[in-house]
DNA sequence: TTGTAGGCGTTATCAA
DNA sequence: TTGATAACGCCTACAA
């Protein structure tokens, strides 16, 4: 492979390597008739800038580093390709971290920006990856970075997210709406932020319409299918079975409908199922699911645009930014029981 | 975020630079008491050595990158998971490179070795993303590289992957096994190495069996559950149809299921699915998949840990590596009816 | 065991 | 419009 250095393009085409510099970084301050030249020499060569000489005297990179917790789970796949259309058509690389939510490792990319191998920081979490001074400004202490579908306590950066809320309240509104009265709720993690605040609107609705809170119909769960089996299980051992589930994303509530059916349950006939995220799957399972749909591809957008304006050092507004979610009414859920 | 460099650390711990250095990269050669007199003082100023300044000098940027077709994939996004765990653990990153299928795409992160950006590739696609001189030798030609779970035809690079032939073959076996002599196929699209390859196996275990072909049950799909419900269709317009149907991926599979169900098809009693992947939906959609399991993180690791023994310099067998499938049989797979 | 010095490949500054 | 020069931050002979 070619070894050739600025250098030595410049010697060939006989210009001075900052000419060639100039060439692919503003080529419109180089004269048409040397531009001409010196691209001939380039492309015979196959001459490519190397980015680190580059990086080293701009100090940047040009790598935007993906905090996420787990590649595999088709809400993150879905937003990281997003995020890798965007920052690619801005010239930027993807750096993957999956971090299997484990602290240590959310720690060890945010440390890439440290060590000047990316810009800026994606994160896909609820914990800033950074020991904070809370009496300094929070703006100070972290490099750029942009928090994507999980809430972070604080107004001082940037979030994009669904308002889970809102979003929670219409889901079970929607049940409400086929006469559903006793509505179970298939929860993640307590210590999740999305979860509680997903919980919340799940209460919201029902105090709005009157329906006591029992919390016997509150199952925690992993926001996996195994444990959303687990779940729907501990809920047919309830004396006054739910009519319908509301499930906190969709893989737990893949694994609801399929404990039902295989205790001979029918969805939804007997029981109505709802689920969170419209992952792609939830349209083809059967019944097909309803369910929240969260627009994956603008939150992504959403991400990379806003952390590479704060890396062109154009001011962006901090605090929660809320993209619109859709409900999705499928087969799985269905009129009350009589 | 304060700018220290080598040299502030080594002036203040009253040491050079290079000693600065060797405690990172060689701390055996330095003294015990220099050791932690150095390291006090770089954990105080929370040093840490800037990588593209390192990367210049060795002329190691650390980093490799996957080029893959589409992360949302769960076959792909569970390779990269563990490619990306092996990387960590190496000390390298992983820059994602989704390209869509896209040949412009794969090039350019291709190039970004060429750039320095990426000491290596990880391919998961059909195709070189250089251009080649066939008169010479490949291996001169590119830079180090593993192919992941799709063929290129040449034997000169390391590809790493199930046996796609025995493994279609196996499948099919257990179809005969379960009394079906009308087994339809629905397979990926025809340029695609590994869609051929199952498609030679299931033609081998046909004859094998005594049975004839008829391209009438070879159904051409796109690898996605939207074509995989087209191709159920045109099975379903057969006049004689197939009692089984085998899928060359699970998203088909389970399309050809939806579609079944939704014309009043019970799978498997009137007609059995099976699929090739065993993706995490497999199991838990209703009936669940009878499919090909392919070991994901097994594949994912063999491939980073290939290349990453290439980047040390060592010598690395090229030609394909099979890793070993194993049959999942589930629901969607029964007897053949009278 | 430690220090000195040169250079990795590029871009920014300044002058021509 | 172009060129000379000096960094950017680090690593590694080589010397001490």
């Amino acid at each position: 492979m070619s070894k050739l250095g600025i250098k030595d393009i410049a010697a060939k085409a006989n210009v001075s390597p900052a000419t060639v510099s100039r060439v692919f970084s503003s080529p419109h301050l180089v004269s048409k008739k040397t531009l001409q030249k010196v691209q001939k020499v380039i492309d015979e060569a196959g001459y490519r800038p190397n980015r680190m000489g580059a990086s080293l005297r701009t100090r940047r990179s040009g790598n935007i580093v993906a905090i996420i917790p787990d590649i595999t789970k088709p809400v993150n796949a879905g937003i990281i390709r997003a995020i890798e259309q965007g920052a690619q058509s801005q010239g930027y690389s993807v750096l993957l971290g999956d971090t299997q939510g484990l602290e240590e490792r959310e720690r060890h990319y945010a440390d890439l920006v440290g060590q000047g191998q990316a810009d800026g920081i994606l994160l896909f979490g609820d914990r800033i990856p950074f020991d904070i001074d809370p009496s300094r400004p929070l703006k100070e202490q972290i490099p750029p970075l942009v928090n994507g579908n999980e809430r972070i306590d604080t107004d001082e950066i940037v979030q994009v997210a669904v308002d889970n809320v809102s979003a929670s309240q219409a889901a079970i509104e929607h049940l409400l709406s086929l006469g559903h009265r006793r509505i179970a709720a298939v929860t993640g993690p307590d210590n999740v932020p999305s979860s509680n605040e997903r919980l919340q609107g799940y209460t919201q609705a029902l105090a709005k319409a009157g329906i006591d809170f029992d919390d016997k119909l509150l199952v925690q769960a992993e926001y996996d299918v195994e444990t959303g089996m687990r779940a729907a299980n501990k809920l047919l051992l309830l004396k006054d079975r739910p009519t319908a589930v509301f499930c906190f994303n969709d893989d737990m509530a893949i694994g609801v409908m399929k404990l039902l059916q295989q205790q001979g349950f029918n969805v939804p006939a007997d029981v109505s199922v709802m689920g969170f995220d419209d992952i792609h799957y939830a349209e083809f399972v059967t019944p097909s699911l309803t369910t929240v749909h969260q627009p994956l591809e603008e939150i992504g957008k959403a991400c990379i645009n806003s952390l590479i304006k704060q890396l062109n050092g154009q001011e962006v507004e901090a605090g929660r930014r809320f993209l619109p979610f859709t409900l999705k009414i499928r087969d799985s859920t269905g009129p009350a029981p009589k």
